[in-house]
RNA sequence: GCUCCCUUCGUCUAGCGGUCAGGACGCGGCCCUCUCAAGGCUGAAACACGGGUUCAAUUCCCGUAGGGAGCGCCA
């Protein structure tokens, strides 16, 4: 009767990327499917490189994706005290030794074994150094790592993976200046965290059998451990921050909806028979750790404005309305000078896959535009397309309420009336109405733009036309 | 160089010894149609290679090739 317990500890040196996230989707599923706590975690020992604003970029991304969490954030530069106290007692109980290497005989050691074509590797020089402190060197603290026998486990995704102790050396589990190291600081929070379950990007099963030897020589049985596989780029080459990675917020910026990138995200390396589309809830309810790919995969952005698509043709319409206002203000557009954004959405929706083509879109229903498509209106205003025009005009504003249905039938009785097609009088309405020859069909169009900005702008078209033939015979 | 991991259409994947190798994105065609979409139907498109094991391998085993990761007083 374990309970479930999952992490996420990222480490703050920049933005969260699209493969972090769907590390944290992953690991939140697979708490949130046992009903188990999702604890984030911090790894800010790198002073260097950790900043606030990254671990605020980071808060920022999972929020938005609605990753959220029970416990934390743990800063592991807060538990210092503790990882000193293990260490102490690790180097009390001879688990752990001082070595008084300097990083230039390590560098030597290091470029001597390339040499040969050996592993680079610490050879243990100090392990069992048992005479003074070497004098003028400040010691770091290695971890005596057993000399032989096998560290063996049964990934949760990868299955069983076997390493000899024979591969793995010393490591360094304190610097010199007394701060720890990663491979130790993440055995000590995951025992006093109670992690069960250890789900991260597959770059960490090489340092897998070492933590466990860690974990053993702490007195505790590791953790279950499930190595994700990692998002390749176009390339082929692995995506992370300094290589073509993208922040979740740059998907915010470019239109897309948190669920159609946790959709995309959650797809990429798990599947379930042929479904494509998921809720959230479906995802928990359908997820299962063991059931991820092993193979990396890469990223294509096509499927995900398919994905992206699909959520805003079936999502409500008030829902995606929330999501499109930042980027009507971001397109400079004033909502409240037009349609309401649930009636824009449900007139646009089939044809934007994302929110930034949405509002892009909508332009014309809130903004007067400055001249006509230049094929459109040589097509479409010559000088037969006058009367037509003059005609709608006069039946629409007959049309009463202003509605999809009654504007569906004033334009086909104008057609029937001109016995023409329904075509040559939609389209000259179309641009007349739009200024171009794309627009969603002309009964909705209207119906978003209005009736005193429908006839006004037939009555500019009327004008155009007018005055084009004005010009033509005056030349 | 050494160690570990991976390998089904262009991409994401189903498959868990016997299937016409299925679905999705994208691409082509047709239908619908007031434009563009959406939708429907349809087409092209894959088991990296070589050995085994087996009556039978995409599926199991071993190599080869290709790709990825790790080998830090980074995480």
């Amino acid at each position: 009767m374990s309970v479930v317990r999952t992490r996420f500890a990222p480490s703050p040196t920049g933005f969260l990327h699209i493969g972090g996230a769907r590390t944290a989707l992953f690991s939140w599923l697979h708490a949130r499917k046992h009903g188990g706590p999702f604890v984030l975690r911090i790894e800010d020992t790198d002073r260097e490189r950790s900043t606030q604003a990254s671990v605020n970029a980071i808060l920022e991304g999972m929020t938005w994706l609605g990753l959220d969490y029970d416990e934390g954030p743990f800063y592991q530069t807060e538990r210092f005290d503790r990882y000193r106290e293990v260490i102490q007692s690790l180097l009390e109980q001879g688990k752990a030794y001082r070595c008084y290497c300097t990083r230039e005989e390590l560098e030597a050691l290091r470029e001597e074994q390339m040499r040969l074509g050996i592993k680079p590797r610490y050879d243990g020089r100090y392990r069992d150094h048992d005479g003074p402190p070497r004098e003028g060197v400040e010691p770091v603290i290695r971890f005596r790592n057993p000399l032989d026998g096998n560290v063996v486990f049964d990934d949760q995704i990868r299955g069983r993976i076997a390493i000899s102790n024979t591969e793995l050396d010393d490591l360094i589990i304190a610097r010199s200046d007394g701060t720890p190291t990663y491979n130790f600081t993440v055995v000590v929070d995951d025992i006093d965290m109670n992690i069960s379950h250890v789900i991260r990007g597959d770059d960490h099963i090489n340092n897998t059998p070492r933590q466990i030897n860690i974990f053993r020589a702490l007195g505790h049985e590791p953790p279950v451990f499930g190595h994700v596989p990692m998002i390749l780029g176009d390339d082929g080459k692995r995506l992370s921050k300094r290589h073509g990675a993208m922040s979740v917020m740059d998907y915010h910026d470019l239109g897309f909806l948190p669920e159609a990138v946790l959709n995309y995200l959650v797809r990429l390396g798990w599947s379930y028979g042929d479904q494509e589309v998921f809720s959230v809830d479906e995802m928990i309810e359908k997820f299962d750790i063991s059931d991820v790919n092993k193979a990396a995969s890469t990223f294509n952005t096509e499927k995900l404005l398919w994905l992206n698509h699909q959520y805003i043709m079936t999502g409500d319409p008030q829902h995606v309305a929330r999501y499109l206002s930042p980027h009507m203000g971001r397109a400079g557009i004033d909502p409240s000078d037009g349609p309401t954004l649930t009636d824009l959405v449900v007139g646009l929706r089939e044809r934007a896959r994302t929110l930034v083509e949405m509002a892009e879109k909508s332009r014309c229903f809130y903004q007067e535009f400055d001249q006509y498509d230049e094929k459109a209106a040589s097509k479409n205003f010559k000088p037969e397309a006058k009367p037509v025009l003059e005609s709608l005009h006069t039946a629409l504003s007959a049309v009463s309420p202003w509605s999809g249905e009654t504007l569906h039938q004033a334009v086909q009785d104008t057609a029937e009336a001109l016995d023409l097609k329904l075509g040559k009088v939609a389209q000259p309405l179309r641009v007349a109405a739009v200024g171009g020859p794309i627009s969603p069909s002309i009964d909705v169009t209207l119906e978003l733009l209005g009736r005193e900005r429908t006839l006004a702008r037939i009555q500019r078209a009327i004008h155009w036309i007018e005055q084009r033939q004005a010009s033509a015979s005056d030349s």
